[in-house]
DNA sequence: CAGAGTCCATACGATACCGTATGGAAAGCT
DNA sequence: AGCTTTCCATACGGTATCGTATGGACTCTG
């Protein structure tokens, strides 16, 4: 077995961060096998030594994309015993950002590809029911009975997810007050 | 000038009618125009003859999302004095079914397609501003303040978007009860 | 019926992409 | 040094799609 300790060889992970990248502007569409190979500064060939086809590369891609958002709401949900509440804000302010639309447009493809793709579907619905068990959990240590648990990390994931979809620009409001609004209406003290 | 009466002609109409249910199926991708000319048994000769190019469907199929998005929501939204609480229930019940499967997907993908698309990126900012504000509308005719309002607004356009892009089957919950809880948290009586 | 207009089929060149085959340069191993 | 492995470039055949050019069938009109 010889280790590969060529300085300049783009690797596995290499691809995969640089799929990513067009994934966020380009959508499942523009994730092509040579586009990405142009975005990497290398030709084809390099892409078919590392990947079997461009199938394998999506299911490298949709792995990472499970273990990433998996491990991020996680650490997203962490808290202390006690600080449940301000932990349930923080995964909402964080979320509800507007500052990671890569991470939106990426979420909407996925989402878009799953609807073609079984193996997609069951890593999004993975996906989902982690993030909604992660909240569910801080609103149970809160004190809360199970159907309210559910029903209100049910109205945080949604609301978080589709406000990020929403283009609200036009629609006159004081968006920071709004949020605040929102996040006390959702994580009540 | 000339009236077109033949029966079986195939016209803008038509056309725009297969590109949606192209779009609801495969995504812009899947949107291509001899695919869609495949699917309404013509060739393509036909489409450019409706159509000056690929462009101009998508720029047809946008304006006709556009005008039928809002039609829907002003529609859903109508209440008669004194009923607008329940036609705020009504919209949430309407828009968080599971039903519309093909709305879903194609919400999604004019969403996706607005990130490269000036054009689209603003028609879809019209036509959230415009359910924004139809549902506020109805807030504010049941008494609450502005702010109030236009909190309560986004709170149930996000939820009914969010809710409908997750895949939460293996999310262990009474999904009837949670949006009723849901509803009855957006909408108060 | 003759001409004009409508709607579509066919054929074409051009582009983009997939996956494979093959060769070559650079580095490690013996 | 000679051999092997790693990583990538180049070239190729095949497919899908775009947009255009052209002709033909059909319908309406005068």
């Amino acid at each position: 077995m010889v280790k590969p300790t060529r300085a300049a060889s783009l690797d596995r992970p290499a691809w995969i961060r640089g799929a990513f990248a067009i994934l966020a502007d380009d959508g499942f569409d523009g994730l092509r096998v040579e586009v990405l190979a142009r975005r990497l500064k290398v030709t084809k060939g390099s892409f078919y030594w590392h990947f079997k086809d461009r199938r394998d590369l999506f299911e490298a891609v949709l792995a990472e994309w499970k273990n990433g958002r998996i491990e991020d709401i996680r650490k997203q949900t962490a808290a202390r015993p006690g600080n449940e509440l301000a932990a349930l804000r923080h995964t909402i302010d964080v979320y509800a950002a507007a500052k990671n639309r890569k991470g939106i447009a990426i979420e909407a493809a996925f989402r878009l590809w799953a609807r073609q793709d079984a193996a997609t579907a069951a890593v999004v619905e993975e996906v989902d029911a982690e993030r909604l068990a992660c909240t569910r959990r801080l609103f149970l240590e809160l004190g809360l009975d199970e159907a309210e648990a559910a029903a209100r990390s049910v109205l945080l994931y949604a609301y978080v997810f589709g406000f990020s979809m929403m283009q609200c620009d036009r629609f006159a409001m004081d968006t920071a007050s709004v949020k605040v609004w929102i996040s006390r209406q959702i994580a009540t003290g």
